[in-house]
DNA sequence: ATTACATATGAGAAGCATCTCATATGAGAA
DNA sequence: TTCTCATATGAGATGCTTCTCATATGTAAT
């Protein structure tokens, strides 16, 4: 957490200190990035860093939870009656949404991930539980076969939508198209029906 | 490439370096492994490790390289006659076998791939185009929908399966079972038929 | 004007990294 | 034995990092 006297700031030195230190943390992952280049970036003095926060990983997070609030707000509510395959679909609307306003978030995000397994753990979890819980009603709604393992469906298509939109998500239309093809496989199958 | 001094060295002494770079870049990844770490491990003095390799990279490539030939010669050949689904469950159990014979070049591996994401796309392309393949020609026997994105299809169950391994590969029944579980989804799809 | 206190400042301590280089060693050839 | 040359060796050069601390500054209260 913060110290007080960097809430005490001035609201543009804040944003200078967050603005370099996003720079920073989406160019590289939090062990490379150089706490140097962020307060040389944020025209701070060193000591200055440390009346701030009490260390490297002190601003990390901080940083961590101001992007985390900044994108709810850009994204917006999900329209909690869409089926599990519309639910898929706005998210990764919502996810070329944030790419596109926000790019340097999306870098960070990538690095943060790839970066702590531990945190990309406990992400692929948290996501994982949400869509379970709906597949889980849509079975109940009679729209999912119940027999289907919830959690395989689940990680499919989240760790499907996220890998296509780190290695193709700039190209728009292309990534809507290739998650709406990975839905449709989801529903139909693949396999050639021989009954 | 390592020098010609490094590859004249007894046997037991490239061993040594070896095992003791394997150890090190399977516990920390590239750019945080310590040649430090390496050399003390290895025994040998920090200068004769200048007189063997380059560099850092130039140890790591060698590395990967051994790993990667050692590999190959436990997984063996695959079935070219299995078909996709078939083909998948091989690959899991190939994976399976790795990690059990050799823990240490699982680690490496995952590491190595989370470190360099443009290894990891390389690698990602690399695998497809062969999953590609195969998806091709079970379209031509028959077996799979010809409408269906192979690519799309060849994405979602490799990085599945590729996920699944890292969060869940120790425990081999339920990896299988999962792996399982997702090619069934594919064939037969999870929307209930209302035709 | 004086005191008190929060904040600002940057030089440098301390640690770790990779890599170099001058010198030592030891084996085979002349 | 003496010379040659590949290899061995480790101290330390150099450069990066994070973080500390003694001192300066500015502001508000007395």
């Amino acid at each position: 957490m913060p110290k007080d006297t960097f809430y005490n700031l001035s609201e543009e030195k804040k944003k200078r200190i967050f603005d370099a230190a996003v720079q920073e943390f989406s160019t590289r992952r939090f062990s490379d990035a150089s706490l140097n280049q962020i307060v040389k970036a944020a025209k701070i003095p060193w000591g200055s860093f440390y009346q701030y926060f009490n260390d490297k990983e002190d601003l990390y997070l901080y940083i961590v939870e101001e992007i985390s609030k900044d994108m709810h707000q850009i994204i917006g509510a999900f329209n909690p009656n869409a089926s599990f395959f519309e639910t898929i679909i706005q998210r990764a609307e919502g996810t070329l949404k944030i790419g596109k306003m926000r790019p340097e978030y999306t870098r960070l995000g990538a690095l943060t991930v790839i970066d702590n397994s531990e945190f990309m753990l406990q992400l692929l979890r948290a996501s994982n539980e949400k869509y379970i819980e709906i597949i889980e009603r849509d079975k109940k709604r009679g729209m999912i076969k119940p027999e289907i393992d919830s959690d395989v469906v689940a990680k499919m298509i989240y760790i499907f939508i996220f890998n296509e939109y780190l290695y193709s998500g700039f190209d728009e239309a292309r990534y809507l198209n290739k998650v709406e093809g990975a839905v449709q496989i989801l529903k139909q199958g693949i396999a050639v029906h021989q009954d």
